[in-house]
DNA sequence: CAACGAATGTAGAACGTTCTCCATATAACG
DNA sequence: CGTTATATGGAGAACGTTCTACATTCGTTG
């Protein structure tokens, strides 16, 4: 036996389940339920089985413990990693996860459905404990159906109807509103939104929903029942094209509400080679309260939905989930607007 | 054998190779040859086989797969996911990747020691192919003793002499001097570096790298033997009250080169709050080339060391590696310069 | 036609866990 | 003291692959 042991020992030289066992003289099972503090174990032999592992500095293998139960991953998603917005999730994400016992791994889909698909399968058959879906691209039926393999926290995808799997979203018909509602106070009238271009953004994305919301708050005050919102593409030199094009317009609106701060920092950028100023000619709230944002330079008022605290919530609830609720969640945070000199000019800042 | 099958089949809903085999009426073996392309299958096998994995939508399990073999995953690890310049990595990485038919799973260690090898062991562990490291904290021994476990890349970690894993790398000597002569070149005598501080970056890291290119095309250009290097920290608010501080010395040089654009967009955004002109008062360089430096608003001239395309090379690299290559190998990529506004004003360009 | 080698397919032992019984020891109770 | 419950530990069958031997078939060659 103990012969044999050690041969095997000496065939590879990973420190396995069983070297831990032999090591501490107890049975592979009893190991085994340490580990996982199950039920049946007394002090003593926790203590016996603790040493061991720490004096063979033991770690058990992930793909093996995926074989077969817990893998004590959680995967995420991001549809894109070139957003800012997302990293501020990520961090959320690891903050919680942190002092738990469970890790994260990040894939990227670049907004490709194909990669999406594969993605979450590959998560699936890592035998990953949990999924984060943040801004996922896929139809709700599709996750629905992923839901049935693995439990799925989905942030940025607002669909409150979903029984499989649960939601985590700042509001973004109330962020949109809250923009609008900053414009109106400020004493603008004329308004328009800049959105994502058609074929981007289906009917449950973040994009659509500010889309709504800043409809209603535009009717709400008294200003057309059908507000103008331009799209604009999302892949340069389209991009660029449509916002000089905005920007050069005759009837240009004298305020304008970005979906993303990536668009309306980009705008601010046009608009300043294309001299018109900003904000006495233009003014411009953009979404996301990016770091970019909030830069002296740049200076853009944004709407905050602190995408950390998403990253947050979303972990919790997907804990919860796998340690055994079923009912489904859908959690709403309220945003908040951050003023800056894009919205107007304040008083104590410098000229530029 | 055949009942026993299909109770199998009922009891769990997954398809295994064990389905595919009996539904293409073959061994297990033969499956898994196909999957691999192993060698000594027929073509009509293998066209059996395939049909049969097509007709039931057959994944093999990424967690079994582990246990025994190949994974076909490889893991990326970033140091932060805040740097715009690491997600460029990411997508040269995902690029390289995507016709392969291997898939990336990328861990953030958030410049911790600590989660940096808890992760790399958990990839590791997971039994992942190979790992690109990017701007790994890690010395170089520790990495070696990795890299016996599994073939690793490191991107932004300058060890030439490693000979257990490869190096891939801009040449951040040489991006350094670059940006020093465009200085000399526009006429600036002087001129300090701001790096990053104490303890950030050990002696390989592209920080002290692009140190050493600073002094010796300073020491090159006759402008003395020990240059002026200051340190910013890395947290904030420490990090913008150095940057204050050096804005507001008397003796405050009249060209600056930043060891990133983090710190060089901020430092614009603080000389611009502090009314110091930029050019005309100092003169400013930044590294990686963000999409940030690009904007019109922001116009900062940068080192560009294309982090898609190291992304893209590590990757390359590490497939061979993992393919049987065991001799290591060093790559340096030559950066270039990207003249903006912040290094002197183009004619051309709207005034501000 | 015997002998051999190449090509093709299969059986079955790993891989390192988890987890469901089971066995045993001890305590509690009448 | 017998019976029953409870607490503790262990045996061993999964889990879904890979991969090493080995068996079979079929040409080819002397």
């Amino acid at each position: 036996m103990s012969i044999e042991d050690k041969q095997k020992l000496q065939r590879n030289g990973r420190v396995t389940i069983r070297t831990v066992a032999t090591h501490a003289g107890v049975s592979v099972a009893a190991v085994s339920k340490v580990m996982r503090n199950a039920y049946g174990v007394s002090d003593a032999l926790r203590a016996r089985v603790t040493d061991a592992i720490e004096a063979l500095a033991y770690r058990p293998s992930r793909a093996a413990r995926g074989l077969r139960g817990r893998s004590f991953t959680i995967g995420v998603l991001l549809i894109d990693i070139r957003n800012p917005f997302l990293p501020e999730v990520i961090a959320g994400v690891n903050g919680v996860l942190a002092p738990s016992h469970y890790q994260a791994m990040i894939g990227v889909s670049d907004a490709r459905v194909q990669l999406e698909t594969s993605l979450i399968e590959s998560m699936i058959d890592y035998k990953m404990d949990g999924l984060v879906l943040v801004a996922p691209r896929l139809p709700s039926e599709i996750l629905a159906k992923f839901a049935v393999q693995i439990p799925i926290v989905a942030v940025g995808y607002h669909d409150a109807s979903a029984t499989a799997f649960d939601t985590v979203n700042a509001d973004d018909q109330r962020g949109a509103e809250i923009a609008v509602e900053a414009l109106l106070a400020c004493g603008y009238r004329d308004i328009e939104m800049l959105s994502l271009g058609e074929r981007q953004g289906h009917a449950v994305s973040v994009v659509r929903q500010r889309e709504i919301g800043f409809r209603r708050a535009m009717q709400r005050g008294g200003l057309g029942s059908s507000p103008a919102i331009g799209k604009i593409p999302i892949a340069s030199p389209k991009r660029e094209e449509a916002m000089r094009k905005f920007l050069s317009r005759k009837d240009r609106p004298r305020a304008v509400f970005c979906w993303s701060d990536l668009d309306a920092i980009t705008l601010l950028s046009l608009a300043m080679e294309m001299g018109v100023r900003v904000p006495e000619d233009l003014a411009v709230i953009g979404y996301d309260n990016s770091s970019t944002a909030a830069l002296g330079l740049v200076n853009l008022a944004s709407v905050d939905q602190s995408g950390r605290e998403l990253g947050q919530v979303a972990t919790r609830a997907l804990i919860s989930r796998i340690e055994g609720r079923t009912a489904s969640e859908h959690i709403l945070q309220i945003p908040s607007l951050v003023s800056r000199n894009s919205l107007i000019r304040s008083g104590n800042s410098t000229d530029r």
